[in-house]
DNA sequence: ATGTCC
């Protein structure tokens, strides 16, 4: 049975030996009662020490008792425990490209420069597609000194990624087989926050040692287990489209207009999970000035850094097996295999090297890897077409590229300001059959791809173009005013 | 993007 030493707890800078006492007495309990695991514990015990009120304040919490005798010893002067040295952003500011900066908010740019200024960075670049999120912008593109990653420069959903799978129909099946392919998406996608599948097709990736490696993995495996094919909410979807090939463009493929199938979701519960916990994590080991807080990093050598490593690592081949699922099981109730398949993460952190050979963490938040000659997917929206595209492996860009044509609206001003007309009028304009969704999906609220797409000719090739016929996303949500 | 455990 794992326990909590006093060797762990004096890693947190408790001396006095009756309060390491009260610390092991509590923290050693909730380990035996499996409420947190160890690394949880010690974490919500140093972020207690740093500021204790909330802990004490909270009724019923966990913490209560020891961080009311925390305050109490702080008073009487007895416990002195200093918080971790913060750490200093960088005075000046190292330049980085912007692509299209013109279609992007001045928000996205302040967060793209707070990055720049952590003293773990090495280099960056801001997409096209980029806006505001949280810490990284989404579209954010951050290098970092090998050995260091970023939880939020990841991202919440771990690993959400793009999957296109090319079938040898002609591309209007879409017309004189409208009524099949859309109960095929009805029938095989699944979408809603916790919505789940009865059966699977290929479980495979759970028989991976890797479950077993950490409680939190453990924990979050069930869940894993039966949200296998789904979709999630938000942007995610599944379409069927037409995809147009240019002569030569793909060596398996002749030119052509086919039938295509795109899918656009992550890793679900399971990597939000992950993100979740770790983000905390990382924001208690590593105190950085409010403006850069998210921007926490774990050391990759310490045994959190190695646990966030192992989980995003198995969040990304579940990210992957959700995708397939789906597209499988749409495949094999149509009795016929895909002539092609290409895939990519947009939200995930790579061990690369930067052009001078120094070794970094590579984090693409919201960015399409863009290697010389790699394949990869970047949406519209769901009445502007998408692209299969060539990286040209842009050493400036980082080999990276935009990951969809980004928003200019935010979900509540697209609740505020659009009108379901508007949408219904566009879509009967260009043929385009919606189940499911929102305003706050409408292609008004996306930038323009065309206009994203030439501010990133430099980064990568369009080798086919992919409009969308029958797009799937989650239902509305129900909002006082419907 | 997720889900209502610290």
């Amino acid at each position: 049975m794992e326990k909590i030493t006093n060797a762990d707890l004096s890693t947190l800078g408790i001396e006095d030996l009756d309060v390491l006492v009260s610390f092991s007495r509590v923290a050693n309990g909730l380990l035996k009662h499996q409420v947190m695991d160890k690394a949880q514990i010690l974490a919500n015990l140093e972020a207690m020490l740093v500021n204790p009120e909330p802990y004490a304040l909270k009724q019923g919490g966990k913490f209560k008792n020891l961080a009311e005798q925390v305050i109490q010893l702080q008073q009487q002067g007895k416990l002195t425990k200093q918080p971790r040295p913060e750490q200093k952003l960088k005075k000046e500011l190292a330049d980085f490209p912007v692509y299209g900066i013109e279609h992007i908010e001045a928000g996205a740019l302040a967060q793209m420069r707070i990055a720049m200024q952590l003293p773990v960075s090495r280099a960056g670049a801001l997409m096209p597609d980029a806006h505001q999120g949280y810490g990284l912008p989404i579209g954010g593109v951050l290098a970092t000194t090998a050995g260091t990653i970023i939880p939020y420069a990841v991202g919440v959903d771990i690993a959400c990624r793009m999957c296109l799978s090319l079938f040898e129909l002609p591309a209007d099946t879409i017309d004189t087989k409208v009524d099949d392919l859309k109960s095929l998406l009805l029938k095989n996608t699944h979408f809603g926050i916790g919505s789940e599948t009865k059966k699977h097709d290929d479980t495979s990736l759970f028989d991976r040692p890797e479950w077993q490696a950490t409680q939190l993995i453990n924990r979050l495996k069930d869940k894993a287990y039966r949200q296998l094919g789904t979709s999630g909410t938000g942007n995610h979807f599944v379409e069927w489209g037409e995809l147009t090939v240019q002569e030569g463009a793909l060596k398996e493929v002749p030119a052509g207009n086919y039938l295509g199938l795109l899918s656009h979701s992550g890793s679900r519960g399971f990597g939000a999970g992950i993100a979740d916990y770790y983000s905390k994590i990382a924001m208690t080991k590593t105190q950085l000035p409010k403006e850069a807080k998210h921007l926490a990093w774990l050391d990759l050598n310490s045994n959190e850094g190695q646990e966030y490593w192992l989980a995003m690592n198995l969040a990304g081949d579940y990210a992957s097996a959700n995708h397939h699922e789906i597209h499988n099981k749409i495949a094999k109730a149509m009795n016929l295999q895909p002539l092609l398949r290409i895939e990519n993460h947009h939200n995930f952190a790579w061990q690369e090297q930067l052009a001078d050979g120094t070794p970094v963490m590579v984090h693409r938040k919201g960015a399409t890897p863009a290697g010389k000659g790699v394949l990869g997917i970047i949406p519209g929206s769901m009445s502007t077409p998408g692209f299969v595209v060539r990286g040209k492996g842009n050493i400036k860009s980082i080999n990276s590229a935009s990951h969809g044509a980004g928003r200019v609206m935010s979900r509540s001003a697209a609740f505020k300001t659009l009108k379901r007309e508007l949408i219904t009028a566009e879509l009967h304009d260009k043929k385009i059959t919606l189940l499911g969704s929102d305003l706050d999906e409408a292609p008004q609220v996306y930038k323009n791809i065309h206009a994203v797409m030439e501010a990133q000719h430099d980064l990568v090739d369009v080798i086919a173009k992919f409009q969308p016929r029958i797009v799937r996303m989650a239902e509305a949500k129900e909002r006082p005013e419907d």
